[in-house]
DNA sequence: TTGAAAGCGCTAACAG
DNA sequence: CTGTTAGCGCTTTCAA
């Protein structure tokens, strides 16, 4: 039985994980001793060493990042609180700010916090306060300031943990916030139509209180005023949606009011997958007698409607890598607030003619 | 000089965070009757509740629930690691077990892993051991066995941290694995079409080696054959893509076969979109003519064709969920193995007539 | 070269 | 009712 035992001792699995006093026992060594011979730091016998190494490996010892980050304090942690789980930009940001901190060994907490439940959200902010985490990233939707859907700051109590917004900006002046830059997103979408010599433009777009609209609405207008021309109000067409179904509706309504245009630029793909149908049940032909431009740059939309969508891209997952480094920087001492707009590139396909034949 | 320096270290923001040793002296109690004060479990005098309390208010103190974790020896944390972080999958399946997890205070570290890359793997399941998880869950797509992509058992060295596999499984008969169940998708897709009047079928689906695709097809074929029918393999078109080209061109090979049907099941919605796309192009009516029911119910695309598509629904978020519950479960010792098959659901929609009426 | 010992912030057993 | 004390696993000083 005894024996039976001890047998079962050595080769079950331990119940517990080793622990650096195992390992410094098993080498015969004090201590700090087998720590330093670990991680270095002191100058040991390379049979020291060795011996010490040996043993970790054969306790499959594992430093207890717990107690590291207590010593530390520093957690290599951050947290990420998603205000909108489940929009189109929630994961390529996910991943890009993942991207980034995996990088420097820092780990990410997912938190999911709908907007409406501030409960929850206080929830996941304590837990992550309490798990000492280094930094807090929030993603969310940008909507106008007067919106009641308008993202709030985020209270953390003391100003010890840096904050960091992505995707959007709140009215805290102290905090960083990284956005994608609409309105030159616009810009590129309206020049692209302009130099493939489009005239007669509309623009078919989503609800007002999202804060792109807004901004798209003004980079085109900017520059086709930048060209002598005008955008008449009733070619803006602003729907309650932006899915394919108000993209068909409103182009009835150009149709039906026989409208004369050659250019449409639509606040999303979606809106341009069914804007694109619309025309297509007309027999208009796309991009020969109408062009359009999306934005957003969904590939399973814009790659593979047919014909493929010229798009705008917010290049959103590197705007998430942007802010997992810009919260490497704050994490280490580098201050920084404001508000940083990210440029978009234009991705050039077949809803409209490549004249320029340029990708910006 | 002096006072001012007083009365800064009064009103700034303390460089570090309050420790129930600040509390307990700044109530006048010991170190572990602030701590049962907090935490309850020894009776108390009320008022020195109360005080303890109220210092810990003023203090901001939080509890460092590294210490605590180190302690217990339960982090009230689990890894989840997705090794195909941009699959359509991806965002319903964290979402859903962050939401599950997250009901009993359980962070999630998210962990990015492309396939492809098995140091990043590593990196990430040594940070997650390191930072003591007391659990972790595996995203992946399931591909067929002998496929080099299916997926392998995670390494995690010891059995002492449970493991569960959500939308796939591996080959590793401890392991806990949750995943949809296909065939019975199909079935119902199939059972409806039948009842609606169908007979003539057609399946048009993606790639073989997803293991999707065998399995969808298994569940077609035991419906038809219920049913006394047969579905030929000519009718049967295997795609490399999921998308809607693909959708686009087998319509065209059916169509250039001339033949004869009055039904498609699709394998997912992308395919179902260009296929419908593809009918109407040649004045085909959907469902009038040809009845088409795709399979995600993946809502921007179900939801907003014309006609808006029926469609087979995984409930993915619910599987997150479930995957999220049985980790807690396992968490609380409660061992559990092999590969749980959940049911779908079918969504009814306009692309097939609801010539049944219910939606199971 | 190495070992002993003092914490990190908290819990829980042990003493009043 | 409350205080003292011994750890949790690790890093880092201080001694040898």
């Amino acid at each position: 039985m005894d024996a039976e035992d001890q047998e079962k001792s050595l080769e079950a699995p331990r119940e517990r994980a080793a622990t650096i006093r195992d390992v410094a026992a098993a080498a015969g060594v004090s201590l700090s001793t087998a720590s330093y011979a670990l991680r270095g730091g002191r100058k040991l016998r390379p049979e020291t060493v060795d011996r010490v190494k040996a043993a970790a490996a054969r306790l499959e010892y594992r430093p207890n990042a717990l107690m590291q980050s207590l010593l530390r304090g520093r957690s290599y942690t951050v947290g990420l609180i998603s205000r909108e789980p489940l929009a189109r930009f929630s994961l390529p940001l996910l991943t890009g700010v993942e991207d980034a901190l995996a990088a420097s060994h820092v780990s990410v907490f997912l938190c999911f916090a709908d907007r409406t439940d501030a409960a929850r959200e206080r929830q996941h902010v304590e837990s992550l306060l309490a798990k000492q985490v280094d930094g807090i990233i929030v993603l969310d939707e940008q909507f106008v300031d007067d919106s009641p859907l308008a993202s709030r700051p985020l209270d953390i109590g003391n100003g010890r943990t840096p904050l960091l917004y992505a995707y959007h900006y709140v009215a805290d002046p102290d905090a960083l916030c990284l956005v994608p830059d609409h309105t030159q997103g616009a810009c590129l979408a309206t020049e692209h139509l302009l130099a493939s010599g489009r005239r007669h433009l509309a623009h078919i777009t989503g609800p007002q209180h999202f804060e792109a609209v807004p901004l798209r609405m003004k980079g085109m207008r900017q520059v086709m005023q930048a060209h002598g021309l005008t955008l008449p109000d009733e070619m803006v067409l602003i729907g309650d949606d932006w899915d394919q179904r108000w993209g068909r509706g409103a182009v009835q309504r150009l149709l039906d009011a026989k409208a004369n245009i050659d250019g449409i630029f639509c606040g999303n793909d979606t809106i341009a997958v069914g804007v694109v149908e619309a025309l297509h049940a007309q027999g208009i032909r796309v991009p020969d007698d109408i062009a359009v431009v999306g934005f957003d740059n969904w590939e399973p939309f814009a790659e593979y409607n047919d014909p493929r969508l010229t798009s705008v891209d917010m290049q959103i997952h590197e705007l998430g890598r942007r802010a997992g480094q810009a919260m490497l920087a704050m994490i280490n001492g580098e201050l920084a607030s404001g508000i940083l707009r990210l440029p978009c590139r234009l991705v050039l396909r077949d809803s409209s003619n490549a004249a320029d034949g340029n990708e910006r």
